[in-house]
DNA sequence: TGGCTTCTTCACGCCGCCTTTACGACGGGA
DNA sequence: TCCCGTCGTAAAGGCGGCGTGAAGAAGCCA
């Protein structure tokens, strides 16, 4: 995720400047919204990943923004208030809010429930996760722990698939012959260099066309090896 | 939804007693733990809606008690303390917890607390969830819990069934054979690998053609098993 | 209570995977 | 030219995972 954008819409200068001062020096992108109208406008327009609105603003009810807003987006919506009436706190809450702080409130807890918003957000558009990794005619399905060559399925026993899952999140730079032992066989075994010689030999002759001239596990002599990333048709011919 | 189960780890009394008037009352199936570990037992055998942890608890950490929850369940947590400090409400949220409420707390903020957090559980299961899964001759109705084979019915007992949803609703991906004990047996039986074995039979005699050379039900040597998505007639022929 | 289904547990045989070892090829340095 | 370290390859042995049958234990219903 790149920095995750929060409108604020609150009307007082002060806890503004003070929240602008917090959330963007956590590196958050900050949209602020001074009444209730223009908050609607600000986060239709932004779509960030949390919402914060004061209770308390000068043009409309707080819960009718709430309300509003939820007419047509699930995005986690904070509340702050100067009223810590339970009833308050319950009504928000019923018409949509996600949460509830009042005032006077402590930047860390503010902080730590917008990490538990982006959480549930993250959780909720999760499973695009982890990206199919293709170069020429070799592909590999991280989610599906699946991998084809030439269109064709191919079977890996699990330290084979483990050690080529391990090249292929380094895609394009050398992985060395340590951080392999220690990704695949675990730090206990980072003397055993003979192990990855044996299972890169496997993988070669699963899924090279010619194992002796390697087109996608390339051996850096002395270093280790890497796994070409762009296929420009470059290298041997 | 029929009434939604809570699991309530909590070890005073008063407070107990308190809650579960108040829970029952509103029609909330209670479940009650005194310690963390009975809690986690709980959890484990009931898998509820919605949990309650106190963090003083007599045994262990409240804390540790959420991150044992965490390392294999998205359940909503929602943390009762005496402690109201800005600092526990961090490290709690931060280790998973959904929601804080400090002590003392009124009964209708905690239940809004709650209706927020089944919100959230109901938005995160649905996902086009039930609908019929078909394979070749394969057919699964999560719905009406039937499966048919080639069209005719076939009758599973529950875990088998369990089994075989769990499967189904990761369809084309591989579950791990803890991930499997885990959510037909329970968290507390994820040392039985055996289980699986036996189990992956009954359902290979009950819905394969050749159980030998299963065309559904996959292992995947070393990790788990998987149940083919894409029937495209691949494979050994 | 008896009979039925279902779950748990155990033992056995097979096959595949991991580990280990040995050897040959290649290249750089003395 | 010889030596040595790195790399690739092949093969063998042991171990553990997997599938299977079967029997005992535990419910469930009549």
């Amino acid at each position: 995720m790149p920095d995750p954008a929060v409108v604020l819409v609150e009307d007082e200068p002060q806890i503004r400047r003070f929240l602008r001062a917090t959330l963007t020096g956590q590196g958050y992108r900050l949209f602020e919204a001074t009444t209730g109208a223009a908050g609607l406008v600000e986060v239709g327009s932004r779509q960030p990943d949390v919402v914060i609105v004061d209770l308390g603003l000068p043009d409309m009810d707080g819960l009718d923004v709430i309300r509003r807003l939820r007419e047509w987006t699930a995005i986690p919506i904070i509340v702050l208030s100067a009223r810590g009436q339970e009833r308050d706190k319950v009504m928000a809450l019923d018409v949509g809010a996600d949460d509830y702080v009042s005032k006077p409130f402590g930047a860390g807890e503010l902080l730590a429930r917008i990490r538990v918003a982006l959480r549930h957000a993250a959780g909720a558009t999760r499973e695009g996760d982890e990206t199919p990794f293709t170069v020429d005619d070799l592909h590999v399905d991280l989610l599906r722990r699946q991998v084809f060559v030439a269109g064709k399925e191919v079977h890996f026993t699990p330290i084979e698939y483990k050690l080529l899952t391990t090249l292929v999140r380094h895609a394009g730079r050398v992985v060395t012959h340590q951080q392999l032992l220690r990704e695949v066989w675990g730090p206990a075994h980072t003397d055993q260099a003979h192990y990855v010689r044996v299972y890169m030999a496997h993988l070669r002759h699963k899924l090279e066309a010619e194992p002796a001239r390697p087109r996608y596990l390339l051996t850096e002599p002395g270093v280790g090896y890497r796994l070409a990333a762009d296929w420009s048709g470059s290298g041997r011919a």
